[in-house]
RNA sequence: GGUCGUGUAGCUCAGUUGGUUAGAGCGCGUCGCUGAUAACGACGAGGUCGCAAGUUCGAAUCUUGCUACGACCA
């Protein structure tokens, strides 16, 4: 162990970095596995971020709660393995690919070819590798990066195909339509971010149109009145929408002498707009329109199919278009109250339209209607129209209207509408495309009672935002027409359209009449660098085609399409293991996890993609082998918070400002602080490594565990997380520091102890000079109770994946033993005997107090604990004795009941309490610490610890410097007393009376009740005739100081001082100032710490120099003084400094006479 | 517009089944300590617990409405 101590001075990142060193050169990681070996396991899945970004401060957060628990269920004794995995398909990894050509459509992918452009997707993937591998280590999260799973390799390939095989031949995974936002002038879909780039505001037109009733008798003359902005889409009407608790009236328009049928609430509106009156013939419910049948506008679809029936799931039949039906999206803000529906030409119509097909039997439901092409022009079927771009023929097709008199009511419309972000005169329509599906609906029931399982934090996710998300599920649109993703892996018949789905590439290799290969093959022989995983790419796996099983002599050829790349993350699971094609055995031991982690935007990601796919794999009804209770894929998720920047604003100009300037830069207007999301475009962030060279990673990581609940929105604050360091780290060091300086000099050394093991309480019991606990004295006692409870906390809020709590307590520990063990047991440490039993009990005890703290503080700042440790323990390897080579390879400490004491605990407590309001009534007195003081007198208001208070006297009368301390129960001179009732206790009881009692309460003599109830244990008190019995249960006794004394008080307890100074303890306080002089000299001259000195020191002072002489021994021995020399001030010699005590000046000259 | 969440000290956040003096850390100010010393201690200022109504003897806590902010969805 170091002589010398630890230098205050202590750089965080450098040691840091020096620890990682040791790591790697020592394998510390891959050896806390191997000590867990064939041990329970703990399941953790890593969340694969994508690699083709940087990373940011939100992913130190993730990565650093994703390291915290797997340290400590490791150290728990778990076998934890963590492998590490990278999400490396979909759409932005084309996007950068693309920016990197310079091109942005599919037909310029096409034209640069599909092939060169795989290679690039795939090589920019790893673009980002380096520095996410450079975070993921220096953050110290341990994770098995050289064996990560990565989602474009073919085994991971193949799993997926796997299990979309198996939803295929379950009749899970079907072909429908889907309603995207079609750009039609590029023949192309736009992502949901590309759209909401786009909207401009424009005027189109707003239309009222009749669709004539036919029910005669029960709708005369009448018309439901319906309400559209998109004219073009008239044509393609299927059905009119009402809701069915809205009330609806019969208005007579005398005009044109004819019924409308719209909203009640809309009647004054729309006469409004015609400028008319309309009268009110009849009102009804929405529930009773529905059913009914009407003419739609235009009849090009009507006059074939308008009479067509289909049979219903519930028996009878019903025409299947042209029909009003109920829709709970029909609102009374705008329009009628009744809508037109063209499920081709709206996502909200098109459900609508899904959701009348599941009334009809298969096969026999409506079909959709979509008379335009995908280039956004009409085609035959609407022979008026054809050819022309739906959005031009919006005013032929009002013409129309208007002459065969449906059109009712035109006006203008101001609204925000998508453009394509590109072309941004083109318009973007809504359009259905082909689309594959996965039936989850048909789970919804099994996942509801899987998500029930999930142990979600914060709860409110569970049934809340997760849950709500689960209820209102609908088919997941799994298929893309990309190009860089998992493809689907479906073979369709040339012939007969009918799709085989294929598990693996060698089951596919099995097919009769296969072709293709030789597509890769010479790719590969072209290029031999090419990585393997792409021939289960597109366009190698496009090329192959095999013999039709439905029809002789057609061939099968693969569909175009690629999946979502969630569902590639959501089959993590098991794919991670390339299961069931290898990796059976990881898999079933590796499932479900125990614990995974993502921030909260991964609700609609992540965390439903693994759950939907797991349900409808894995559950007791499916025909997989692997079947597991619920909940799985995971058993408890820590839904982090999303992390914010912290940046200014000017509060005059409103302009955005760094977050640490005070002033506005150009204004001069006063900067306000405000959070604001990451954004690398402003950049309001300091890169993490930044944050990493200039506090180190345990700070942050300090900051993330330790300052909030990780589920909150976290904000990144440099300020904060600089000051993780003196807050806990630094603290924590210091008291390590303190342990070394005086452990050096005294040739402490904890090596002694033969049975090491992982130096636990017991194991150090035999240590040379090691006492049993009862033999040490209560301070010592007491710390080691402050650990035992620290322990137990730790466990039970790491046990409940409660870091915060976790962290709270590890730092009250910290400053526990920091302000009060090591402050209170200094003297002990700088007594001379090196053998002295007490110094040696406050060695054992400091040293098992840092031993154990570093163990449990080490899943949370691995990089300071290991080094503590290593210090720690560096005796015990030099002599070769066996101690865990990391404080990783330990197991977490265990608390001990025998060790833990409560009284004690809650008697420390008070008398912290009792010197905190010392000081507090000596700083109201102005009566500085250094004077000492004839005494103090504690006022209690019980007996209960009085007695043991007494005997820690003496460490009293050190904090406050005083002669005595004297407590009391009764003390009428120095306090009053207050009795207040007891609410919790009494309120249930007298009810209502209540206020009344608080009233008698304070009219009563509190000094009366308290001797009552000490008397005879009881007291009562009279509230409108009543009198209520009260025991000490029932009331509060509070003190309070009377005036004229120097008395601070607490809840409990009050603390009056002795004022009154005679000389005698004046000169006291002399010396004790002189001490400190010469205390600031010897450091001023640069002395080592036990540099003994001779002291002259000069003065004229006759009051001066009776002080030093009444405390001479005093004197020197806190100085380490041999000899102390008093002189007339003339007798300084001329390097002597001059100083004043008091009034009285004087020199003094030290000098070393031994080391 | 819908769903979920959050509004407590200048800042970041605690606040257990409702109990009458609402806490902590940081920051700020004052004072102190001085052989852990760029550390540390004490004290102080600073709160109508977002607003309003209700339930209750009693509400930061429970209920309802409103409001601001955030996220996701539309």
């Amino acid at each position: 162990m170091s002589s010398q101590g630890e230098n205050s001075k202590f750089n965080f990142p450098e040691n840091e970095v020096k620890t990682l060193e040791f790591w790697k050169e020592n394998d510390i990681y891959q050896k806390s596995l191997d000590r867990r070996q064939g041990e329970q396991k703990y399941v953790f899945f890593e969340g694969p971020p994508t690699a083709n970004g940087k990373p940011h401060p939100g992913h130190c957060l993730t990565r650093a709660i994703k390291d915290l628990f797997p340290r400590y269920k490791t150290m728990k004794g778990f076998y934890c393995e963590r492998k590490a995995g990278w999400d490396t398909h979909g759409l932005p990894v084309e996007v950068e690919v693309c920016k990197e050509l310079g091109i942005h459509s599919k037909e310029d992918i096409e034209a640069h070819g599909v092939e060169p452009f795989i290679q690039k997707c795939q090589a920019s993937v790893w673009q980002y590798m380096q520095q996410w591998e450079e975070l993921t280590e220096r953050l110290g999260f341990w994770v098995k990066l050289d064996e990560a799973y990565v989602t474009y390799h073919q085994s991971y390939v193949e799993s997926v195909w796997w299990s979309l095989k198996s939803l295929f031949d379950r009749n899970l995974l079907y072909e429908g339509h889907k309603i995207i936002w079609w750009w039609a002038q590029g023949g192309t879909a736009l992502s949901a971010g590309e759209v909401g780039q786009g909207y401009k505001t424009v005027r189109d037109p707003s239309v009222y149109v009749r669709f004539p009733m036919l029910d005669e008798e029960k709708f005369p003359n009448s018309s439901l009145l319906v309400w559209t902005t998109t004219p073009w889409t008239l044509p393609s009407n299927q059905f009119a929408a009402v809701k069915d608790d809205i009330e609806y009236a019969v208005v007579y328009d005398a005009e044109i002498d004819h019924n409308l049928i719209f909203a009640k609430d809309l009647v004054e509106t729309i006469a409004g707009k015609l400028k008319r009156e309309l009268e009110i013939k009849s009102t009804m419910k929405g529930s009773e329109l529905i059913g009914q049948r009407y003419r739609p506008p235009f009849d090009y679809f009507y006059k074939t199919m308008g009479e067509e029936t289909g049979k219903l799931v519930d028996g009878g039949e019903q025409h299947k278009c042209w029909r009003i039906t109920q829709a709970d999206f029909v609102t009374t803000d705008s329009g009628t109250g009744a809508v037109h529906e063209a499920p081709a030409f709206g996502e909200v119509d098109y459900e609508l339209l899904v959701a009348e097909l599941a009334r009809f039997e298969q096969g026999d439901g409506p079909d959709l209607i979509c008379p335009v092409l995908p280039n956004g022009k009409f085609s035959e079927e609407v022979p008026d129209f054809a050819g022309m771009w739906v959005k031009e023929a919006d005013k032929p097709i009002l013409r129309a209207i208007k002459e065969s008199g449906a059109l009712y009511l035109q006006e203008q419309y101001e609204h925000e509408y998508p453009f394509c972000w590109r072309a941004d005169d083109d318009p973007l329509i809504q359009y259905p495309r082909r689309s594959w599906f996965i039936k989850t609906t048909d789970y919804k029931d099994k996942m509801l009672a899987n998500n029930q399982a999930i142990n979600w934090m914060p709860d409110h996710i569970k049934n809340g935002r997760f849950g709500n998300f689960l209820e209102s599920n609908v088919d997941w649109a799994l298929s893309r027409e990309r190009y860089w993703g998992t493809p689907l892996p479906i073979w369709k018949c040339e012939a007969t359209g009918r799709y085989d789905a294929v598990g693996c590439y060698d089951e596919l290799l099995q097919k009769p009449g296969l072709t293709g290969t030789e597509v890769w093959e010479s790719a590969k022989a072209a290029n031999p660098e090419l990585v393997e995983d792409l021939k289960v790419h597109k366009p190698y796996i496009d090329a192959i085609t095999y013999d039709s099983p439905f029809e002789e002599g057609a061939r099968m050829s693969r569909v175009t399409e690629v999946i979502d790349c969630w569902y590639d993350s959501g089959a993590m699971p098991f794919a991670q293991w390339g299961y069931p094609h290898q990796g059976k055995e990881e898999f079933e031991a590796q499932f479900p996890a125990d614990f995974i982690s993502e921030a909260l935007d991964q609700t609609r990601g992540w965390f439903y993609s693994q759950l939907a796919i797991s349900t409808m794999l894995f559950g007791d009804d499916q025909g997989t082998e692997k079947k597991v209770d619920f909940p799985h894929p995971y058993k408890n998720c820590i839904v982090l918070g999303l992390m914010l920047a912290e940046g200014g604003v000017c509060v005059k100009c409103s302009k955005r400002q760094s977050s640490d300037a005070k002033k506005c830069s150009e204004c001069e207007g006063k900067v306000v602080r405000k959070t604001e999301k990451m954004s690398k475009r402003l950049k309001n962030y300091r890169p993490p490594n930044e944050i990493f060279d200039l506090y180190g990673a345990d700070a942050l990581r300090w900051y993330f565990f330790a300052n909030q609940p990780p589920w909150t929105s976290i904000i990144y604050s440099e300020r904060a997380i600089k000051e993780s360091i003196p807050e806990f780290l630094l603290r924590m060091w210091n008291v390590y520091s303190f342990f070394t300086l005086y452990a050096g000099i005294d040739g402490f050394d904890p090596s002694s102890v033969t049975s090491q093991g992982e130096l636990t309480h017991e194991s150090l019991a035999s240590g040379e000079g090691f006492r049993a606990i009862n033999q040490r004295s209560e301070l010592d006692r007491w710390i080691i109770s402050e650990l035992n409870r620290t322990v137990a906390e730790v466990t039970k809020a790491m046990d409940a994946y409660d870091n915060y709590g976790a962290a709270r307590s590890l730092n009250h520990f910290v400053d526990v033993l920091s302000n009060w063990y090591v402050r209170r047991s200094r003297d002990r440490f700088w007594a001379k005997d090196t053998k002295d039993p007490s110094k040696l009990d406050a060695y054992w005890t400091l040293y098992e107090c840092l031993a154990t703290l570093v163990k449990l503080a080490a899943p949370f700042v691995p990089f300071i604990t290991e080094t503590i440790w290593q210090n720690l323990t560096q005796s015990f390897r030099d002599k070769g004795a066996e101690v865990p080579l990391s404080v990783h390879l330990c197991d977490y400490p265990v608390a001990s009941d025998a060790l833990y004491d409560e009284d004690l605990s809650r008697r420390m407590e008070l008398l912290r309490q009792i010197a905190s309001q010392g000081l507090s009534a000596r700083m109201g007195a102005k009566l500085k610490v250094r004077q000492p003081l004839s005494g103090v007198t504690v006022v209690l208001t019980s007996d209960q610890d009085q007695a043991w208070l007494e005997t820690h006297a003496e460490l009293l009368k050190t904090e406050l410097n005083v002669r005595e301390v004297t407590f009391t129960l009764d003390a009428d001179q120095y306090v009053t007393y207050q009795v207040v009732p007891n609410f919790k206790l009494l309120g249930p009881r007298v009810g209502k009376l209540m206020p009344k009692v608080k009233k008698a309460f304070g009219d009563a003599d509190g000094g009366v009740m308290l001797a009552a109830l000490t008397a005879d244990g009881k007291t009562s008190i009279d509230v409108e005739g009543e009198s209520i019995e009260l025991t000490s249960e029932d009331v509060e006794v509070r003190l309070k100081a009377k005036e004229g004394w120097a008395a601070a008080q607490g809840a409990g307890v009050v603390v009056v001082l002795a004022t009154e100074l005679t000389d005698e303890l004046i000169r006291a306080g002399n010396a004790r100032d002189l001490v400190r002089l010469v205390q600031d000299q010897r450091k001023a001259n640069d002395y080592e710490r036990t540099d003994r000195i001779e002291l002259i020191v000069c003065t004229d002072s006759d009051e001066l120099k009776l002080a030093i002489e009444e405390n001479n021994d005093y004197i020197s021995g806190e100085t380490l003084a041999d000899s102390l020399i008093v002189k007339p001030l003339a007798g300084a010699g001329a390097d002597f400094v001059e100083l004043t005590i008091g009034e009285h000046v004087v020199k003094l000259g030290l000098s070393v006479v031994s080391s």
